[in-house]
DNA sequence: AATGGACCAATCATCCTACAACTTTCATAG
DNA sequence: CTATGAAAGTTGTAGGATGATTGGTCCATT
């Protein structure tokens, strides 16, 4: 039995580990690592080879630490800080560009795919956005507002599409709120979501992928007008 | 001038001068860099320092380390190793969902704001596939195909959406090419071609965007053949 | 009792030395 | 000329020492 250069470093084992621990849950986010002298002894490595391994999860983002406090768990998904991170640095109209082009698709594959439970949810969904925003309570309407579109790309059934998207909406969270927000009038379309919704549970893919345009483009019309 | 927090760890300056000179070619991919004790001096640094910056950035995919022989750049682009990676692990049917969405957006931006200019690459990038299609010579074919589709997404003038797509491509590839290569009867659909070109020859958004979705279809359909 | 300061313990940050493991180079024996 | 193996160069791992920062305790002063 020949063992090739298989074996990882212990560096890249001690990552693993602590990646396996953190996507676990066995790490929480939000809470403090044990200290370096206790993973010393957990991992049965030398103080460098865990400082380094701590380090590449720091710079990854899923770690954070503060000297003479500790380490805490920042994140759980790596992909997501650097997405963030880049979609940061990105001009908040290509950001909504993209963003359209998710829903959309999203939009169609949902009218296609979606089941009757998920049509229900989605009726539940907009009922919410009506109570919020008959009671003029912005802030919640906002919120339940972004659990709507994001009820219709779950019911796309792509994972890989919801989580673009989902990164997309943090990206623009901001800008979202501060359109709902600042608006002098708060006037909601109920007619854009039933129209959404509509599209959907009659599984017309076409009217779905129309209704989510003009939903985009009033919101980057609204948006345009901000930015003076 | 009041200094806070903004005091970085000297582990994240040498990662940041090391991110520079890899960005900015100084180090150029493929290439070694300095051994860790020329680093040392460089950066003036100790060499646990030196080591945790470099292990952050091998965590990240920039750089790669090989025992006994040197370290070496891997990458200019850390969000890119991060997407490639989460792409490889999903499935290709989804993927090919969310190139549909990035492409069709794409089709219909240049349709909107495709230069004139834009416009006569577009056409010669279809003679080109025209010219590899009759030579049957499938690999340029593919080359070609991928440079056109390219081309259009380029003229939606969306840095984040041509990102995006040229992740999705990267990821379909293999596909790309199985598809091509093995379908016994090497049949051009010419008219898929000039559908979509003239639809943003003649900016008619809502056409571009049908020409993306028959060409994705037909695509699917092809690799779905395949997987038997 | 509330406030502020001195002090202390825990923890991470940096530096240092030493050796192990691996790769490359190159002189030398055959 | 080739093959061998010693030597040099490079990264990997270990362990110890000290500095810097944080969070909390305790106590004197108000």
């Amino acid at each position: 039995m020949i063992r090739k250069t298989n074996r990882l470093s212990l560096v890249e084992q001690v990552v693993q580990q602590i990646e396996q621990l953190i996507e676990h849950k066995q790490w929480a986010v939000g809470e403090k690592i044990p200290p370096e002298a206790q993973l010393m002894e957990q991992f049965d490595v030398s103080r460098n080879t865990l400082r380094e391994a701590i380090r590449s999860l720091v710079h990854a983002g899923l770690l954070e630490t503060k000297q003479g406090s500790g380490t805490t768990v920042r994140s759980t998904n790596a992909l997501e800080v650097a997405f963030t991170r880049h979609l940061e640095r990105t001009n908040v109209f290509e950001t909504l560009e993209v963003r359209s082009a998710l829903e959309q698709e999203g939009a169609a594959l949902a009218a296609r795919r979606r089941t009757d439970e998920q049509l229900s949810e989605l009726k539940e969904a907009v009922d919410n956005c009506v109570r919020a925003a008959e009671a003029r309570d912005r802030l919640k309407f906002v919120q339940k507002d972004l659990h709507f579109h994001t009820l219709v790309i779950q019911a796309a059934n792509n994972s890989l599409l919801l989580e673009m998207y989902e990164h997309m909406i943090e990206a623009l969270s901001s800008s979202i709120f501060d359109v709902t927000m600042s608006s002098e009038t708060f006037d909601y379309d109920e007619e854009i979501h039933n129209e959404l919704l509509t599209a959907i549970e009659q599984q017309d893919a076409v009217r779905a992928r129309q209704s989510v345009q003009q939903y985009i483009a009033l919101f980057t019309k609204r948006l345009k007008k901000m930015n003076i």
